[in-house]
DNA sequence: GAAGATATGACCTGAGTGGTCAGAGAAAGG
DNA sequence: CCTTTCTCTGACCACTCAGGTCATATCTTC
């Protein structure tokens, strides 16, 4: 329920990475290999989410040996929502709403749509305030290659930056 | 991505349709067969919904002739969050802390893990905001049994009470 | 005890998600 | 120019799960 899709969760990974990367080595490509092994994820799969974020402008794809990805934006300059957008299609919370809406039954006699548009608005821009900076640390200290896994960075960056509405 | 099951709307919907009647008339049991004709929606999947509603004492049931269903709470003490929770599971953002967490390869080297926390939390807390009076709009004046698809709730009823945060 | 309601479990099915396979296109380097 | 190494892309499979159905108990009123 409300869950999100393996494949954000891959996408959000990657570019985390990505951000920690640049971060300390700018102009440094990184492979889908060295992703998809770092955190176990299938490597084809990996591809293909890394293509869709190429397509959308959000990274940069380089082809050949020596290819790689690189983030074409600073990370606060990518919100997670658009990140989701692209990987698994435009979020609504409405079964009935998507995108087009009225494939739902029910549409003529719902009563409680609108109060669903609005859950649905607020989930929406609480997710657009968010980016990969925050999600990623990345706009911290660099991060050494192996990281420990860390438990603390929530508190600190949200605390501070996202005040919803 | 993120949106609400078929379920969670029905059972929704039953409530609301529950709070209303309710504003109208306190001690009238509405039956499952009354509700799924109005919203078209498939009778014995409607039950097994009410039931766990019933299980979770949201609702009183009232089996045999002139039996039905009648809510056991003040539709502002019902919040969305605890209608999604009984009717789907928990409600985790993140597909590795399914309640009890760990079912995910990557956690041991998962970086954005508390940041998604976060989110999941925040958004916990908005749905833990919302109640039935402002999803029904059941606080409002009394509604006609047979009431016009509705426009304007939302913004009322929300622009008032619903501060997150 | 008949009728009408809730209560419950077993089961089917279609769609979507996660994952795999196979192969084409691009670029660096000898 | 040719090999290697990467990005690209489509087709495809397996499995899960949500939605829905069927059948059947159980309760309560009249």
């Amino acid at each position: 329920m409300l869950s999100l899709s393996k494949r954000a969760d891959y996408a959000l990974l990657a570019l985390s990475h990505l951000a920690v990367t640049q971060a300390v080595a700018p102009e440094r490509l990184v492979n889908t290999k060295e992703i998809a092994e770092q955190y176990e994820i299938p490597v084809e799969l990996l591809a293909k989410l890394l293509q869709s974020l190429a397509k959308n402008g959000i990274v940069a794809s380089h082809p050949g040996p020596t290819g790689g990805y690189k983030l074409l934006r600073a990370p606060n300059a990518v919100s997670v929502a658009e990140v989701l957008t692209v990987i698994d299609g435009p979020l609504s919370i409405l079964p009935c709403s998507n995108g087009l809406g009225h494939t739902c039954k029910q549409f003529n006699h719902c009563t409680i749509r609108d109060p669903l548009a609005e859950i649905e608005m607020r989930v929406k821009s609480l997710l657009q305030e968010i980016t990969l900076e925050d999600v990623s640390g990345s706009g911290a200290a660099p991060v050494p290659a192996d990281w420990p896994p860390f438990q603390d960075f929530s508190s600190r960056r949200f605390a501070a930056g996202l005040t919803v509405g």
